[in-house]
DNA sequence: TTGACTAGACACTAAATGGTGTCATATAAT
DNA sequence: ATTATATGACACCATTTAGTGTCTAGTCAA
């Protein structure tokens, strides 16, 4: 599992909430070393070090080797798909009309 | 498994490609039976009433019993959420022009 | 009333997931 | 030169997941 740079799902990526509090962290820091970001959480480096790989086979995490340590940074463009499939579903939500417009968009 | 009413991932629901078909599926057809969905697969049907209980338990999904069908429609409210959370990260792949947007934000 | 159909409940299994600890290596600092 | 730090690579383990098959019960139809 370590180094599959298969595609990886982007849903089952962001299915884990210590991926998203992840993603999270590199949003507001712009790029940050794997200790740093192991700082943030309850579990030991390794854990957390398999979780950036996930979000990396994924394409939603670039990793720079930048002396001893590995400098991670975000790349949302991935979510774009995400955003793009339940943007279809949003109409089944809005003010219960959902029903009513799909109903009149069919005639 | 069977009946764990407590709240579920909508996160980890989604994650399953099965069941975004499952999601689909209701989508376009309002209300359909536990044999209906399951045609649509290839496997058992005790495997997609599995997964349909999930949906449920993200409150993705609602059942109702007719006769001795049991008849699932789709709920899409909980959607919101990831829709709220993916949004957030919208300016970082648009036009690739997210640093320079947060940065004029920051001043 | 008998028989077919639908679904729930349960027991079981293989594989994936999410964590651990340890070891080796490269880099930085004293 | 030595020591401390940062990480990757493994081996390992417990739990969850995603599927299977079987049995039982309720419902519909002949």
């Amino acid at each position: 599992m370590s180094h599959n740079n298969q595609e990886r799902d982007v849903y089952v990526a962001i299915a884990d909430p210590t991926r998203r509090q992840l993603l999270r962290l590199l949003a507001e820091a712009e790029e940050l070393p794997l200790h740093e970001l192991t700082a943030h959480f309850h579990m030991g480096r390794t854990a957390v070090s398999k979780h950036l790989t996930i979000l990396k086979d994924a394409g939603l995490v670039l990793a720079r080797k930048d002396g001893r340590e590995t400098k991670y940074r975000l790349h949302a463009a991935p979510l774009q798909e995400v955003q793009d499939w339940v943007a279809f579903y949003e109409s089944f939500w809005k003010q219960r009309m959902g029903q009513l417009q799909r109903l009149l968009e069919e005639n």
